[in-house]
DNA sequence: CTGAAAGCGCTAACAA
DNA sequence: TTGTTAGCGCTTTCAG
């Protein structure tokens, strides 16, 4: 039914070596040979059956991708910068959905482990104990992107966040502001929590400024939950006149709560986004934003990750990519 | 190094087969040895070589998924629809991008088929004859999700884009509008070009309305040709009144075009999009929408593709799933 | 430059 | 209920 190597050896009168080995393009062959031999392969339309290769040759070209969730932009945008590259040197991926539950992250690397991949391109938003131990008894390499391991043990790809949320919030300081909210997402995520937050907080501090709980808003990061946290601190006695937010739709909530109450974006509130998504540039006014470059994350990862897999010597593990600020019109441009 | 089925039968005294059986979770088992097979598995933490059983079994309970660019929102919904359904069934899926280019897709197709696949789900904008002969051997059942196969030969799953565009223009011809522009995506997508323009057409024929080749732009599709394309028919000696956008990024381009030029939406422009992502409540105003329920579409093409693979009667292999108009502020409310 | 043969780890008859 | 035994289709020594 379908044409196995074996009826190209006999077709072609020659064994299967011979023609295991026109396939995978290995020189040792006549020209003659495997002009024969691939005329055999046209007539017949065989296609090598990855499974059984993948089985004599314990490698698979594939490699698992796990991320929370794929419709959600800033993964989608990993995820593609991840495929192109492996694309690039010949792999497929996996993907799967971990919606950032623990137990399905398990299973998920379980999952890849038992279907051989070549390696695992890992997001998350915590490497949890149980998750590490998985990870380190991985029978293959694994780099994480766009997720810190405070363990520093793993491969992974980053930009250095504490940094970059440090000069958004001095930014805002430097406009002249007092009273500055900060809205990121759960604080479950190591990212926000160890680095965001703890940036803000050192932003303010270093520049004099009193740290306010009630400015600090750990909300679930969409749309909407921009929209209340604007709400619930525009009340305050002393309100925010600037926010920090942590992605670009909670800023977009956080402009339009504002402008729904009559208050102009930038004139009586600034804001500075974490992530420059084209959503950026699709509000009026347009984001300024911190540049969170996730393609470019999930494509580094993943050429980390073949040269890993391919046993090359790796210089630095843990790569931090460069990172800018987006100036457009949600923060006053100082001139 | 790696524990197999045979380490496993050795310790437990047992032979592969019953191993095999206990992994399969097949009844005839006594549950003395099934229980002592267990612990066996569990101490040598045994973890069953999934290509190995596909190379047995001729199952590899992954399936291919071709869609054309995940880091868009549409394809990333209908991704993650049809992840969702295959965790369910227990598959896992081989995502690749396609970039809509036929050489592309023709070459995943046999990526697809080498990997040996249960079942493949394809997203494209048109199933060209080359794609048609492609899929015509393939080896395994492939349903499309969302893309439309004019020769009906394929199980597919889609809404109604004819009658979804005539209601959605239909709108904007009761709200008294005389001159009305059609934006869509390109028209070598067999959507755009067979239905929504055909049914803009007859809704503005049927009503008496003329119909003018200057209103009828297809640009790509994003937010930046949605800008371009009101620009461009604005300066018309009789401008448009009302939009049907084929997608909210072009719709918002078209809204954003208008307030820039100090137009107010939906007083002076109306406009109807075709979509109904999440961006159409982020947007002021909030879009009127024809909801192309993408999520939907793709979970209930992995559903097909499961009864499909799993050789169950099919009532009608080509599904269509209702449609409705969420209507929001960029029409005016007939009231 | 080419072939023979031994697996890779598992499933699936077929017996027992 | 359990074991034996062929393969699944390919890669990979090892000879020659």
């Amino acid at each position: 039914m379908t044409v196995t190597i074996y009826d190209v050896a006999r077709e072609a009168n020659v064994s299967m070596a011979t023609v295991s080995r026109v396939v995978n393009g290995n020189q040792n062959v006549k020209p003659a040979t495997r002009k024969k031999v691939l005329e055999v392969i046209e007539r017949l339309e065989y296609r090598p059956n990855a499974v059984a290769r993948g089985l004599a040759s314990k490698k698979t070209t594939t490699v698992g991708v796990i991320i929370p969730d794929i419709s959600n932009n800033i993964y989608a945008e990993a995820a593609r910068g991840i495929e192109d590259i492996a694309t690039m040197y010949r792999y497929n991926i996996i993907l799967a959905n971990s919606d950032q539950n623990e137990e399905k992250e398990l299973s998920l690397l379980d999952t890849m482990y038992g279907k051989q991949v070549d390696g695992i391109v890992m997001m998350s938003d915590a490497v949890t104990p149980k998750l590490h131990q998985s990870m380190d008894h991985s029978p293959v390499p694994i780099v994480l992107a766009g997720t810190v391991d405070e363990s520093n043990q793993f491969a992974s790809v980053n930009i250095d966040y504490f940094q970059a949320s440090y000069e958004a919030v001095q930014m805002l300081i430097a406009n002249g502001h007092k009273r500055i909210a900060f809205v990121s997402g759960p604080l479950h995520n190591t990212i926000n929590s160890k680095f965001k937050l703890e940036a803000y907080k050192k932003a303010l501090i270093d520049a004099g400024l009193e740290i306010d709980e009630q400015l600090i808003l750990p909300e679930e990061g969409s749309y909407d939950s921009g929209i209340e946290a604007l709400e619930t601190v525009i009340t305050l006695e002393q309100p925010p006149t600037a926010f920090f937010a942590g992605s670009d739709e909670l800023a977009i909530g956080i402009i339009h709560g504002a402008q729904d109450r009559g208050l102009k974006v930038p004139e009586d509130i600034e804001v500075i986004s974490f992530e420059n998504s084209k959503l950026a540039r699709m509000v009026r006014p347009q984001l300024t934003s911190v540049v969170l470059p996730l393609y470019d994350i999930g494509a580094v990862a993943m050429r980390l990750l073949t040269k890993i897999m391919n046993k090359e010597e790796i210089d630095n593990q843990e790569v931090i990519i460069p990172h800018r600020i987006e100036v457009r019109d949600s923060v006053k441009t100082a001139d």
